[in-house]
DNA sequence: TGTACATCAGTGAACGCGCGTTCACTGATGTAC
DNA sequence: TGTACATCAGTGAACGCGCGTTCACTGATGTAC
């Protein structure tokens, strides 16, 4: 609401002001994105009070003080405010774990695995309907878009690239445990999008690890360790360190 | 809705035809029992189309052709039908977990573990909505009542009952990993709910190997093994062997 | 056994609400000549 | 530099919808005497 009255006013007052020459050109798209991002600031304020599937383009017309219509210049329907606030949360959680993973040693294995962990976790913790959003049930009625995909690998490209350093470091495990045939080959491409070497037994484990991380986060964020488990810090952060010891040799 | 009219017409008849003695001392009871039963039917199948968020009471007394006043009599609202959904979604994937383990000899311990996690994703897989119902997202604005508790444990159980059962026939582990404190105590209380012996140790890895499962299933409901492994048995069942033998021994 | 009364299941209308989306419009901003 | 025109952001009314829940009611079923 104020960001908008804000916005408003700005543009208002540059142009009342005199500044009626070339006004910047773009001071009129500058002041789209803004208000674009506004809108975008506002819907994340509901999806963390309301949840994504009673998300409203209504309620946050009204809490930006503008007719419910004129959101519709910067999304054309609610289905698409909600695929820029997947992309956005994905590429948040992308970010959070490259920060994470860069502020560690590029030899600090263990350290690299335990900063993303804890990274995703922190991110989750910090915003749960956004983490529900992309990691928890999908909303229903919504079919999420392909631009969707480039971002949601973001994560999972930093651990992928810890497992192959971690193989340029300490070799190829020997255990090369049994793996059918059909599944050896897919994960075989994986190892594609990595700057180094991943075997299918490797990338196997790995996305098993990224299950459990996964699994442990929504476990925490939905009720289900509540009356089990209430040192949850303890409980994620020993489990990563085991299976941390175990992923990377 | 032909279960609704089948289950009036019965019950006008018994009556017209002159039953009108006794008439079984509660076949009001039984009609009333078999259409809680039908509402709690249509709505899973509602739910299985729409999803958790948008069950909509009206909807499913418009299918089973009655009032929507009329569900009121069975159901004090709608937070309550979703309950009674929660507490049966819980129950049955209990069921079929303890059926899968009561199928194997009691010695086969992988064997057991590997037929409770294929019960997990069967069901899951079969009845998505469900399964997100209770693992996936809480349903905005919903909070769970206590009546949830213990059928929720349900499944979580004979998995525990496993590992003790595992401890009894190989031994306690002797790598106690170090567990902190706090944690170490919460895990301790877990023991009581087992027949037998769980050290925090490896009731820290079986709730670890829990909630990969979890993962693993949910990643394959929600769409995020899309593009990146088609053959899911295997990539399942593989990471369920190499888990279960970690934590059987 | 018959009767009076209480209970119960189900109805249908209504309340009050919020939603996504469309549409014709206004007035200000940008642009081509 | 000034002017005519196109573009754009935003408005407010409206459409058509579905929702949860309440309420006074009817008529059938069960029960106590």
């Amino acid at each position: 609401m104020f960001r908008f009255t804000a916005l408003a006013f700005e543009y208002w007052t540059r142009h009342a002001e005199g500044v009626s020459k070339p006004a910047a050109p773009g001071i009129r798209a500058r002041v789209r994105a803004e208000l674009t991002e506004a809108i975008k600031t506002t819907a994340r304020t509901h999806l963390a009070s309301e949840g994504a599937p009673s998300l409203s383009l209504r309620a946050v017309a009204r809490e930006l003080e503008m007719a419910s219509s004129a959101i519709y210049r910067y999304f054309p329907s609610r289905e698409a405010l909600l695929t820029a606030l997947i992309i956005d949360a994905y590429n948040t959680v992308g970010a959070c774990v490259e920060e994470a993973d860069a502020g560690r040693e590029r030899d600090d294995l263990e350290g690299r695995w335990i900063a993303i962990g804890s990274a995703v976790r922190e991110w989750a913790r910090a915003n749960p309907h956004e983490y529900a959003l992309i990691y928890g049930s999908p909303v229903p009625g919504y079919a999420a878009p392909d631009d969707t995909i480039v971002p949601a690998t973001r994560a999972t490209l930093v651990m992928l690239q810890l497992l192959a350093d971690a193989i340029a470091i300490n070799g190829a495990p020997d255990d090369t445990t049994e793996i059918p045939e059909p599944l050896r080959s897919e994960l075989a491409a994986v190892e594609s999008f990595a700057d180094g070497s991943v075997p299918p037994a490797v990338a196997a484990i790995g996305l098993a690890a990224w299950a459990e991380m996964l699994g442990m986060i929504s476990l925490e964020l939905f009720g289900h360790l509540e009356n089990v488990v209430y040192d949850r810090d303890a409980f994620y952060n020993h489990t990563m360190r085991a299976t941390g010891a175990r992923l990377l040799r």
